[in-house]
DNA sequence: ATCAACTGCATGCCTGGGCATGCATCAGTA
DNA sequence: TACTGATGCATGCCCAGGCATGCAGTTGAT
């Protein structure tokens, strides 16, 4: 129990930590930050989503995300276009300067990366660290844990 | 590289997700958020801190601690007391009912967070886990990386 | 075809945190 | 002692996200 608990500690504080490392080079160096380079980034991978998928795969709420593809939008970055199955959407999609900025973002985000995390861990431990976390975040997903709301 | 981009993802998925989850249930039962469960858990677990001390531990803002404080004081929690060390600072420490409200709101924490993570991991992996991000905590604090400002 | 219930999402209000500022105090030097 | 720079923190402004609401559109039953 006192184990789970050092877990806990040690999940949040490194993940904060990260999270702002990484966010202060993403700023610094293509003008976003870690929230928007996450949505860009499942945008060149996932074409056509739509608000509420990022909002599940984000656990974030409907109306975060869709103010957040808003910013997304006044940049020039991403596009809605109306979704010919379901008038009351939109398919998110991204422009080619998004496209663009995604590519160059993401080189930044995995040189940052590597350098938090390579001297801690070993390849074995990183791969040890994203199986378990993984199965614990498939496990939340699955059963609909740990969204806003409730 | 991918393996440190999934351990990204997941890392940064499965806290999102707990802490989004336990902060429901000490919502419910207790009435404060997680930050301010974990404010009130170093305060129990560390007499006389003061608010620069939980800003470097926490990653936050001194403001942010701070107002966080202060909405512990409003609710008769927490109280400060002169340092009587530096007069520029304030020693804070819980008081009768924030310690009750710690003792009980780390039951909560416990089995909520058990039932989070059990099923989906075995003690060992629960250590590994932990020693793993730890250790990435460590030398995150250690290099004073991924503080907001900075 | 009609109607009720539901879904998807945009928007407004409110709160919490980041950042900048300002004041009080402390520490070091002359 | 006087003075300069550094430190600790409270506060104000701003923004991002949660939650509630509202509306357009869809679905299913009759």
């Amino acid at each position: 129990m006192d184990r789970r608990r050092e877990l806990f500690d040690d999940l949040v504080r490194a993940e904060t930590r990260i999270y702002n490392a990484v966010g202060e080079r993403l700023r610094v160096e293509h003008g976003i930050v870690t929230s928007q380079f996450e949505l860009l980034r499942y945008l060149g991978a996932h074409a056509d989503a739509r608000v509420a998928d990022m909002a599940t795969v984000f656990a974030a709420g409907i109306g975060a995300v869709s103010k957040g593809v808003d910013r997304l939008e006044a940049r020039g970055w991403a596009a809605r276009v109306p979704n010919p199955a379901d008038r009351r959407s939109s398919l998110v999609r991204l422009t080619a300067s998004g496209t663009a900025l995604v590519a160059a973002a993401q080189r930044t985000f995995d040189e940052e990366l590597e350098r938090l995390i390579a001297p801690s861990l070993t390849e074995e431990q990183v791969d040890a660290v994203a199986g378990a976390l993984g199965a614990v975040r498939r496990a939340l997903e699955d059963a609909r844990i740990g969204l806003p709301i409730g």
